[in-house]
DNA sequence: AATGAATGAGGATTCATTCAT
DNA sequence: AATGAATGAATCCTCATTCAT
């Protein structure tokens, strides 16, 4: 679905595996070193090709990130609209979600960090990807009050106040500290989600 | 009151002037440009002193870029506590912080990027950042418990979570999207904190 | 023969050929001007290729340093012991040995100043450098002894002195004063290799 | 007697106090780090002294340290005279002073790399060093001949080779390999000194 | 006598990108 | 399609020296 922004779309088979090597190396010492950190020698030396070859599939180091981003956002959603698919309703979607995310910055926490650098590297990039995240929870929550399953509110920033809840909650138990449970995060701010800080409701 | 990590602690009024003049120079060029972008010639021409004298007074671009995290971890908490400062209970006190801290990155744009990018050229500095405000966090989340303001729960995934949508609130209204009042911003989420998204409380 | 410490080994023909053309300018510029006066730059505009080429085949200013060093051991002892191949004894070896090293030095002064001052860039590779001259003299000398050739002693000693006597009257008869012939010179030691300062045998 | 190029002359006792110690620092330093690692502020450093007082005494970095090159040859040259004042007759003197030498590098040996450095410091300087040298070993070993010690010859090639004999053993049984007794080595080349490496007076 | 702040030229090294084969 | 040689601008940092106090 996403088009990567490309140089040479090869069109061998021996083309496509080449691209992909230097696309997975690309994903590899990016995630492990850091956009600055990395030069495309790095690159093509562990995709195990020659340093010109690089840019046969790719115009530069900026473009190649680029394209990775846009990878992550869609690994991303689906991996998270796949493991909320048979939530019975938006709070249990919530929940589930962020237990999710959690897991997945787990599982992939080099690549997770192509998408934190993108703001320094590809900034409108990186607005976008957050932005096409909110729409979708807007949308979502727009949805559940519909069908009465939430209250009514600014379902904007509500968006924006989850998502960032769920960054957090990615970076702090997804990859600084992975003593904890991601499904036990998950339930100790589901309260949150469900009822808020107040007392009325306990 | 901080000592910010330096190589030479200037003696005389005319060095501290001089150090003064390169600290703010670094966060005005940092703040617009990033730390990669950034030359340490583009601090000291901005600065108005030799290249030269940066050496003087700051071992290397990273050191000053540290002082300068550990600088507005300070600035932000100071700012913060001051506005809530007056708050008649911790609902209140988290409603009036997030507004707060909108306000803040919105008013220094420039300087909070430096936070962010901190992640990416001193990730210790980054982790340590937040650790400090988690702490105080959860102590007052700890101690609206015990006065009985909030429910009781898992007081750290609690601030973490609540940390990470300030930092998103403050990103997107701060930063991006400049049309909202904080207050407003703040209001719109006050009744998430306050009784979640659920529908008993309404 | 020699393996220069190489960062990259030129594949083409074309490399080959700028990678020596480097080292030649290297040899050039270190010997005339000496290590820390001599840049990269003075270098490779000698050599007639840009500044990064350099660095495609050398890893640092010192490596090609020390690689020219062992160069340097190479083509020493090629020379010489060309020169000294069809002594006829031990004796004469050493006598023809002095007059090959004076004339070697004096043909290649600027490149026998890499050797000496390698002691103070390259100390480790310095030591090396002479010890493999001592070792190769240890050796003649005690086949020397046992060819009846010489009288018996301590060998170790002898070589580190007669390779310091050499050095010393290379340096004087090679470099700073011309105007004596090498034969002459060896001559004129040859009387103390013999026999010594003392009387007894005259 | 040597007259020290300098700068200043210390007139107050504070002030001579003050030069000392940035000699001795220099000293320290040159001997231990070499001349182009040395920097001033190393110097004054470890002199205790502020850095613009190093020029209050010393011109440049290069004439403290022919200072200290002028200094060294007088150290030398003293503590072999002593050693070798009693000496019966020339060949004696040679063995003994062989040895002081290599005690004298040995107690010394940071000093003594000042003087192997100053070939690329200050080249005159150090033709200089070793021609005084040279012209009193000539003198010496003239006055030999006359007095019937030693057989004739030409003694300006002999001293070259006797020093940079010297200079050899020094250098490795005074600075490489410290396992040797200094007159252990004196005796095995006072053979060598005598009567040569030939067979006929054994 | 002593200080220490300020200077700026200089130098090693990196690396994205181009290009001829 | 793939290669790898070549480029040169850019950047961090050092350090001898000067100067005002």
């Amino acid at each position: 679905m996403t088009q990567f922004v490309q140089k040479t779309v090869p069109k061998t088979a021996r083309g496509k595996k080449t691209r992909e090597k230097i696309i997975n190396a690309a994903a590899s010492e990016f995630g492990q070193k850091g956009y600055h950190v990395t030069s495309i020698s790095d690159i093509t030396q562990t995709a195990g090709v020659a340093l010109g070859t690089f840019y046969v599939y790719f115009a530069s180091k900026e473009l190649i990130f680029r394209a990775l981003l846009a990878h992550m956002g869609e690994l991303t959603r689906h991996w998270i609209s796949k493991k909320i698919a048979g939530a019975p309703d938006r709070l249990s979607a919530e929940r589930m979600g962020i237990e999710a995310f959690i897991e997945f910055v787990r599982k992939h926490q080099d690549l997770y960090r192509i998408v934190m650098e993108a703001q320094f590297v590809a900034n409108d990039a990186y607005i976008e990807y957050y932005s096409v995240f909110a729409d979708a929870y807007i949308q979502n929550l727009d949805d559940a009050v519909v069908k009465g399953e939430i209250s009514q509110g600014e379902n904007e920033e509500r968006a924006w106040a989850l998502i960032g809840m769920s960054v957090f909650l990615g970076m702090k138990y997804g990859i600084w500290d992975e003593n904890k449970d991601p499904k036990a995060v998950a339930d100790a701010v589901g309260g949150l989600l469900e009822s808020g800080l107040g007392l009325k409701n306990k």
